[in-house]
DNA sequence: GTCTATACCCCGATAGAC
DNA sequence: GTCTATCGGGGTATAGAC
């Protein structure tokens, strides 16, 4: 535990920043495998352990990464309110999804393609759990306005999130672990996410009232 | 370089058998993370450095776990030719697939959790390529099958394969790698693959000829 | 040929001095 | 708060014993 000084001066505050500015940059250079509580020492200037005055070690300084991983990624799936109609805001989505994996591949690693046991974040802070909760909300909320205009099917929206997020996740995790970097190149994973899209959708659609789009 | 030993003879083979063994054995047990050179070496009963005189290094070792790795696979998705009709076969791969993951959680994580790069078999044999790809091929066969009798609507039998794999792999990785943990048991994940595979050939099927089943 | 011993450089983390 | 010193754990290259 930490015990914060009454009168936290900006020298103190802005050592903290300054270490997790560091961490984040090198952990976008070199990824999980590089990233390297000596590393990060080396780019601020001071001795490993000196660190660990600021942060519980390395697992805590990596959860202050995914902190800032889990706001942008929900900036990204925001965007998709600005749909003007519920499949369009579900469909948006799931683009805001992808884009987010492909524009930070490694905050996406770190979020999605971590054992969350690996390198013990198990317990990590509640508030990050609750973060990740949220986002999974938000797209049980896109279901559900789909659901509630009547545009899927009926079927419990949670299951149509989770099947969403694993057909997204599953094509993104594929790309970026570079399963397919031998069959196709970033133009051939566009369509493809295209297609995953328009795949959900028709599996969704209720078939008898053609009232979609 | 790299030093390529094709035939090996029988004392050798018998050593580079048990350091096999033992590295399975440990690999099971711990995982990529504690998976050690100097593990390996302690359970056969050697030095560290006398297994760099069977293998090239750790990563040549994990390279061999991977190849029985896909020979097992390979299995499990070749039950699906016991299916009697081209959807259940293609239903069947599916489950194969799962089942797999599911038995052989680590041998999974090594072949589709690992970045290529990370610990760099990147240059891995290229006749484990040729397995990933073949079993890739075998997926794709089984949508041919399916587009052929008529069952799928036409599409790209490729864009299909993909379409599967990142479906269950999706799903999968997100339960392996306890994403899922918190808000689903196993109950509850075996009912999302059943729905995950049904989706999957709802939005496949053709609807003007309900010639399926 | 196969192994051992040693060594080098990486890592995370702790204890205690300033 | 930061340092030095240190521990225990890794991958792996080299030298040399059998």
């Amino acid at each position: 535990m930490t015990i914060v000084a009454p009168h936290v001066n900006s020298v103190n505050m802005s050592t903290r920043r300054q270490i997790l500015d560091e961490a984040r940059e090198l952990f976008l250079e070199s990824g999980l495998a590089g990233f390297s509580m000596r590393g990060v020492a080396e780019r601020v200037g001071v001795t490993a352990t000196a660190l660990y005055r600021h942060f519980d070690g390395k697992d805590a300084l990596l959860a202050s990464l995914l902190g800032e991983a889990f706001a942008t990624f929900g900036s990204y799936l925001g965007r998709a309110l600005a749909g003007q109609t519920p499949l369009e805001r579900f469909r948006l989505t799931g683009k805001g999804y992808v884009d987010f994996a492909l524009d930070h591949p490694r905050d996406y690693a770190l979020m999605f393609l971590t054992d969350c046991e690996d390198l013990g974040y198990e317990r990590i802070s509640e508030e990050l759990a609750q973060r990740s909760r949220g986002t999974f909300e938000f797209v049980v909320d896109r279901a559900k306005e789909c659901l509630d205009a009547g545009v899927f099917a009926p079927r419990d929206p949670r299951e149509i999130g989770l099947h969403a997020w694993a057909v997204l996740h599953g094509l993104v995790s594929l790309w970026l672990l570079g399963q397919l970097r031998q069959s196709m190149d970033r133009t051939g994973f566009d369509r493809q996410v295209e297609l995953a899209i328009d795949l959900i959708e028709l599996s969704l659609t209720r078939k008898d009232s053609p009232r979609r789009k």
